[in-house]
DNA sequence: GATATTGCATAACGTTTGTTTTATAAACGG
DNA sequence: CCGTTTATAAAACAAACGTTATGCAATATC
């Protein structure tokens, strides 16, 4: 019989994530790959169709990364829910760059426009907390969204340098200036 | 002597630029080029060091088209100006996706952090505007930045599909907004 | 018209890419 | 302990990359 296999999926999907991290998805070959592996490519394609299907493995791993962020920053407290949503999403972007850019700033030419996965889990908080129509809240988070991934895409390009706090601060600055917007026009 | 140049740097350059708007900044390749040149890819090292250095050429022309862009909405007059350089962004990075990634989507780590060249100019104008202090408008135009480098690079990935008209009444909300906002804590 | 000059096409260089082939070494059944 | 099986390593493969050496050919000058 065989001598046992020396890597698993799971054990190479996990070396491209950290070379993906460190060095961008570009740097992940089937050379380098199988260098940090400490073996040659060949065990690589024994487990995968291709290069291809590790980057897509690559990509569920970095989304799964993400959904922790989300999770931790939802558990901790400190903000309030809809708040530490787009916290974490900020936070992924500064410590994790990489991968940021390929979750977030990939272009997604001929992929469907998904309406933004935890839409529909956030928007009853939103109309709680402002009052707004569903049509009003649904467009009120599409402006919060745009500004929260305009702060993370440029940290994670390096275009921005802010702390946290700063971030924080800048973040509250947006939401009671669009929501005293748009509650003043859903008023009159 | 030398049968005539039949080409100059600005013909190359012009057609690594068309290259880039079409295909993305990774597909000029010196044999794609040269092709789109209908030649071999000699020429190009004759007239550059490298393609390296054509890279650079195509970056400054890009930045002159992104300039024509903000000149052309400044003076349409059809917004007021804060809001023509912002629209003329935009308008940018829907029109020119590939040239708006070039410019503004790459990583920036190691450059130094520019001030956001036409800032001298415009803060006049924002504390007309608004009434607020030379710090306070910096901090308002960073966000208001902020904001249309979100929507933009948001369209120049297909992350979002927004008409013109939609991105004009959205960046209205910001800004009312983000200006309440900002004169009610510059007032108390 | 002869000659000298020089830009370009051709072809090839050395790398690097993803992938495949080949031979080796290890594990297990007998 | 041997033979079969099979995952692996090493090397080779084809394609594509930037770049360069060589030689042809076209033109300006005489």
């Amino acid at each position: 019989m065989p001598p046992r296999c020396k890597f698993t999926r799971e054990e190479i999907v996990r070396a491209a994530l950290e070379l993906t991290r460190e060095e961008g998805a570009s740097a992940v070959t089937a050379r380098a790959l199988g260098e940090r592996l400490g073996a040659s490519s060949r065990p690589i394609f024994s487990l995968f169709q291709s290069m291809q299907e590790v980057q897509q493995q690559v990509l569920a791993a970095a989304d799964e990364l993400y959904q922790q962020y989300i999770r931790q920053d939802m558990a901790a407290g400190q903000y309030p829910p809809y708040k530490a949503s787009g916290m974490a999403y900020i936070r992924f972007a500064r410590e994790e760059r990489e991968l940021f850019k390929l979750l977030f700033m990939r272009d997604r030419q001929g992929e469907p426009l998904r309406p933004g996965r935890e839409m529909e889990a956030i928007l009853p908080v939103i109309m709680k907390n402002t009052g707004l129509s569903r049509e009003e809240a649904e467009r009120f988070h599409l402006e919060m969204w745009v500004f929260v991934h305009g702060i993370a895409s440029m940290l994670a390009t390096s275009y921005l340098d802010w702390e946290m706090e700063t971030v924080s601060d800048v973040l509250t600055d947006a939401y009671m200036g669009l929501k005293a917007r748009f509650c003043e026009r859903a008023g009159q």
